[in-house]
DNA sequence: CCAGACGTTGTT
DNA sequence: GTCTGG
DNA sequence: CCAGACGTTGTT
DNA sequence: GTCTGG
């Protein structure tokens, strides 16, 4: 439970803010790299759908090449060959409302967080995305990744890129292919907008991830 | 040139 | 002790 | 990052 | 498929 983030906002919430309609979502709500989660993208319309967390390159041999890939530094997409294509074309959203991080107190000890938006506003990830073709099933899985980049004042070394309201539009517009002007879309998050709380996690069930201390 | 990797995290 | 899966 | 597994044979 | 390391 580090690398994890959670979506509880309704599906009602998510179609308003995004502005698509969203398929109906699995049972989980809490999501961990390999499981499916829903995303946004204009792959020639602008729609939701469900894609593996992980990316899985479109060259892999393997399906378990994903399991590497379940970020992508903001720093350096532009040069990684598993990335580099995908920022022309394959941008996407994660929805989320939260993510959590593990965090090392004074005296050493480790203690797991959940980092919500000040009013738990949705929050929306940068990503891309990859279709890659299992040849033994013929089947076409969509996978994607999320875009991480340093913080500023978290305390967290490394965070999720969050798309401002203002540059999700622009991310998700599959007609802009100007590098600079997709890069300046990715800043950091930003100090003092966010509540870091510190949670439950030995007997950790959902509602336990939800809760705070 | 070919073979092998293709990634991130946080910690040393 | 070290790697993999989530 | 932490938690949990860490393996092979041959058969379905 | 494409880049990097040797």
């Amino acid at each position: 439970m580090y690398n994890h983030f959670a979506l509880f906002h309704s599906i009602k919430e998510l179609e308003t803010e995004f502005e698509v309609s969203f398929p109906s979502i699995s049972k989980h709500s809490i999501y961990s790299p390999s499981q499916t989660v829903l995303t946004i993208s204009d792959n020639k319309e602008l729609k939701a759908s469900l894609m593996r967390w992980g990316l899985i390159p479109y060259w892999a041999r393997h399906e378990g090449v994903g399991n590497k890939m379940a970020y992508a530094r903001a720093e350096t997409i532009e040069t990684k060959r598993s990335f580099k294509f995908l920022l022309q074309k394959n941008r996407c959203i994660i929805p989320a409302s939260c993510f959590y991080k593990w965090r090392q107190t004074k005296n050493g000890t480790k203690h797991p967080y959940k980092i919500e938006l000040l009013h738990q506003e949705i929050m929306a990830f940068a990503g891309l995305w990859d279709t890659w073709k299992n040849l033994e099933t013929n089947q076409t899985i969509y996978s994607c990744t999320i875009i991480t980049s340093s913080t500023s004042g978290l305390t967290l070394n490394r965070a999720p890129v969050l798309l401002t309201e203002g540059n999700r539009q622009a991310w998700l517009d599959s007609s802009i292919t100007n590098q600079q002007q997709l890069m300046s879309l990715l800043k950091p998050i930003e100090k003092n907008s966010f509540i870091l709380q510190k949670i439950n996690h030995h007997n950790s069930n959902e509602t336990d991830l939800f809760s705070t201390i």
